[in-house]
DNA sequence: TCGTTTATTGAGTAATTGCCCATGAGCGAA
DNA sequence: TTCGCTCATGGGCAATTACTCAATAAACGA
């Protein structure tokens, strides 16, 4: 308990620290000054400030080139909705895509009347979620399509839906369920189980969903994350399959593959894209072709990527 | 035309270079070779996009807002320093203010330069400084400006300098006095005497000063230890008077009475708010008032508060 | 209780950033 | 054309910040 509290007091003065720095401005030097401690304490407040997210910056302006690209975009593939966020080589895989999802996400929370927001999982999504401000919004329910139980039995640590509730105060529907099961009797068995069910049905009604686009390869997520072996990986490759959302496997024209892995898959269907805004997010050259085919193949029907991911897509 | 598009292109590439800053973390001179541009005008765009606030930033933390009213009151008012901890209606009337007076009387005390700390009297003050860890400043001075010798003879309980002096290894000064005495020429007497003159010369030279601001009625602190008869209460009330710190009584203005009551005080006055940074402890509804006139009335220079006490100050 | 391990701190230092100023390009007026 | 003005530019430097490392303190386990 104490060391909860004391955690607690340094998130708190971690708190502090950043407000002074990011939000009135002060110099490292005076926030240490201020509150009494070193230079270098102040510093790795600040720094503690951003790790732990309590810093949220946001980009209050409409780039014109990537506004442009987005209603490219949203034209050639009669997309309902996209965002384009600048690229930036360098940097790691999530980062911009998450904030704009972010964002977009806590638009529709904010909205008065009661929707259904669906998530799938994937390490974008994860990222998105954990930009998240801390939100109260009782009116709306929050499905998970895919499992929360990973290959070894333990909570998959890429079931985005808890991390989303730590945030975000409204009633949350994870799937008990593993991501990839045994067999189609045992998926069918499961599915059956009334709170699975209902569940299920939920998240056949919302409103908006966010999933990952994953990409196919022994480097993919499914391969990583250890749903696959490399053979199986192989096996499918052959079979023609480009990437995934939620673990729905799907070929170059984004149509579902009639294979056993799918058979096997207990994610919940992906929601209407005529009734739902079904939001994919990606970027990235390794993810371009699974990208393409999802939105092709109207398995999502808008997008958060990146400028160099929307050229590619304008190119081709 | 030219002229409007320039602008906008500017703005443009200050959001890209913001956003490659902000958001992707880059540096500046990366951000630089990025966009074909010198790292000084990386820089121009980044300090642009600052000032137009196309940068928003947000502190996701329950301090943040404390922070804010904090800010405001000490733009307000004019202050030399503020406070604000979260309220928590629940607790009782000194938690919180006190954990964060005792942190600030901590910070005082830690200073290398020799300083001279007055404190004052009051509940709240008393359970700050019962906060306070072991600290060991033999060169600082802690003097009192109230009287340590209650109503009835006895040492007076809310006398902090004798719990404080438990906690601190400093040279502790008390005010070896009556809190009222029986006439003004009885507290000549005593003010002339070797021992309470130099300690009231102390007072004054205080660098920083804590202080609790009591509100008057027959519920308020002058009355429930004793010092005031229930009838004398009435009277100073429809005198004007609305609050209280160290005994000396002020109106809605913050002035200082003129009346009987205040002949009789024995405390040190309290230190220029020129020379001395005076803070005020207190919180909550009852005490609105008293805590308003004290800061108008620039009895103190600095506050610590809490949430709902600095709402209303602000209000008002 | 003692040794071991881990976390925290501040000093030192390298990296990064903010600011001033000289330069020169662009542009309008004489 | 030339002068004078404005303003963006980049060099240089001082201020600020981030990181490394060794010392110390605290926590832990035997």
């Amino acid at each position: 308990m104490a060391k909860r509290s004391e955690t607690a007091a340094r998130l708190d003065d971690a708190a502090r620290a950043g407000w002074l720095y990011y939000v009135a401005g002060r110099t490292q030097d005076e926030i240490a000054a201020a509150m009494g401690i070193s230079r270098q304490s102040a510093q790795r407040l600040v720094s503690l400030a951003v790790a732990e997210r309590l810093i949220k910056v946001r980009l209050d302006h409409p780039i014109a080139a990537c506004l442009e690209l987005a209603s490219q975009l949203r034209r050639k593939f009669g997309l309902k909705h996209v965002e384009v966020v600048p690229s930036d080589s360098g940097s790691s895989a999530t980062v911009g895509i998450a904030e704009a999802a972010a964002a977009e996400i806590e638009r529709w929370l904010k909205r008065a009347e009661p929707i259904v927001l669906a998530v799938g999982t994937g390490r974008t999504l994860k990222a998105a979620v954990d930009q998240l401000p801390a939100i109260e919004c009782p009116n709306h329910r929050i499905v998970s399509l895919t499992g929360n139980i990973a290959p070894d039995g333990s909570a998959a640590y890429y079931n985005v839906i808890f991390s989303m509730a730590d945030a975000v105060k409204a009633r949350h529907y994870p799937m008990p369920l593993p991501v990839l099961v045994t067999s189609a009797e045992e998926r069918e068995l499961l599915h059956g189980q009334q709170l699975v069910r209902s569940t299920l049905d939920m998240s056949a009604q919302a409103d908006v969903t966010f999933v990952g686009i994953g990409e196919l390869g022994i480097d993919g997520p499914l391969c990583v994350d250890g749903f696959l072996e490399k053979d199986e990986m192989m096996e499918l490759m052959r079979g023609g399959a480009v990437g995934e959302i939620c673990g729905w496997i799907f070929d170059v024209d984004g149509r579902l593959l009639d294979n056993p892995i799918n058979e096997r898959v207990a994610s919940a269907p992906i929601p209407s894209r005529d009734t739902s805004m079904v939001i994919g997010l990606a970027k990235g050259k390794r993810k371009f072709k699974a990208i393409r085919a999802a939105i092709v193949g109207q398995q999502i029907n808008a997008l958060i990527t990146d400028e160099e991911t929307a050229e590619f897509l304008l190119r081709n």
